[in-house]
DNA sequence: ATGCCTTAGCAACTAAGA
């Protein structure tokens, strides 16, 4: 079973792009974020032809999270995290599907840093972090999969240097990504490829694509039932250099 | 030190992204 975390950066503009990767690849399921459009303005006939349904938590404008699956209707548990009556981004859905929960995660980028912005990331985590908590408890087969905006690792980055100042590689967005981890989830793509090198997004800006200075900021994570089944991960960067590409490439994990 | 490029909303620009 293929799952794809794919940051779509506009679902209307990328349409072209996703149909062709659900024909292409044949997913089974695929967690979209950045969708940027209300759920009034989803494509959905065009998903439904594809061959895929889809679970929904739309915005106007921005935001946006979706889950797919091919040939069968994704059931839906939450829309949102507890923890913040205030916080209306849609930003988090979880769903059963496949004998599986499965969360697509659209993280707050928290630039700049320090800011409001950077303490509603660190907060976000921390509710993530709670729910991510009582998923486990389930012990069930489950996958955490999205946009995280945290870059893990210093091999997880192009350069460094570039990037020191970001909210995505800062100490205390790695530390909540860290202790995430640490309560018994695996990183997918780390564990497949542990040496780092591997990037799911490259800016559209300075020739980032041209130049492969992107970093890792989409993450699969497993729950120790769903890890025990794990067979292989990977990004599927062709994608990032076709014509009207998202600045995120489909990251994938696979499972028996 | 700043913009680079892209999308959406909305009709000349701004917000947001990372």
């Amino acid at each position: 079973m293929k799952i794809v975390s794919y940051n779509v950066n506009g679902i209307k503009a990328r349409l072209p792009r996703l149909i062709e990767y659900l024909d292409e690849a044949k997913p089974d399921i695929v967690c979209l974020q950045e969708l940027k459009s209300a759920e009034e303005g989803l494509p959905l006939k065009e998903i439904e032809a594809a061959g895929y349904g889809g679970a929904w938590h739309g915005q106007k404008g921005f935001n946006g999270v979706a889950v797919l699956a091919r040939g069968t209707q994704p059931v839906e548990r939450q829309k949102g995290l507890a923890g913040d009556p205030e916080d209306e981004h849609s930003r988090y859905i979880e769903c059963e599907v496949f004998g599986l929960v499965v969360a697509s995660i659209y993280l707050p980028n928290g630039n700049p840093q320090p800011g409001p912005k950077f303490d509603y990331k660190l907060k976000w985590m921390e509710r993530l972090n709670d729910r991510a908590r009582a998923l486990l408890a389930e012990e069930r087969p489950a996958v955490l999969v999205g946009d995280y905006n945290v870059i893990p690792n210093d091999d997880d980055v192009f350069s460094v240097r570039a990037m020191a100042d970001d909210a995505l590689m800062q100490p205390e967005s790695r530390e909540r990504y860290r202790a995430l981890l640490a309560q018994g989830w695996t990183d997918a793509l780390r564990t497949r490829f542990p040496g780092g090198g591997v990037w799911t997004f490259w800016d559209y800006q300075a020739g980032a694509w041209q130049r492969d200075a992107g970093f890792r900021i989409d993450h699969l994570l497993l729950s120790p039932m769903a890890a025990d089944r794990f067979t292989g991960a990977g990004v599927d960067k062709d994608y990032r250099g076709r014509e009207k590409a998202s600045d995120h490439a489909p990251t994938w994990v696979t499972i028996r």
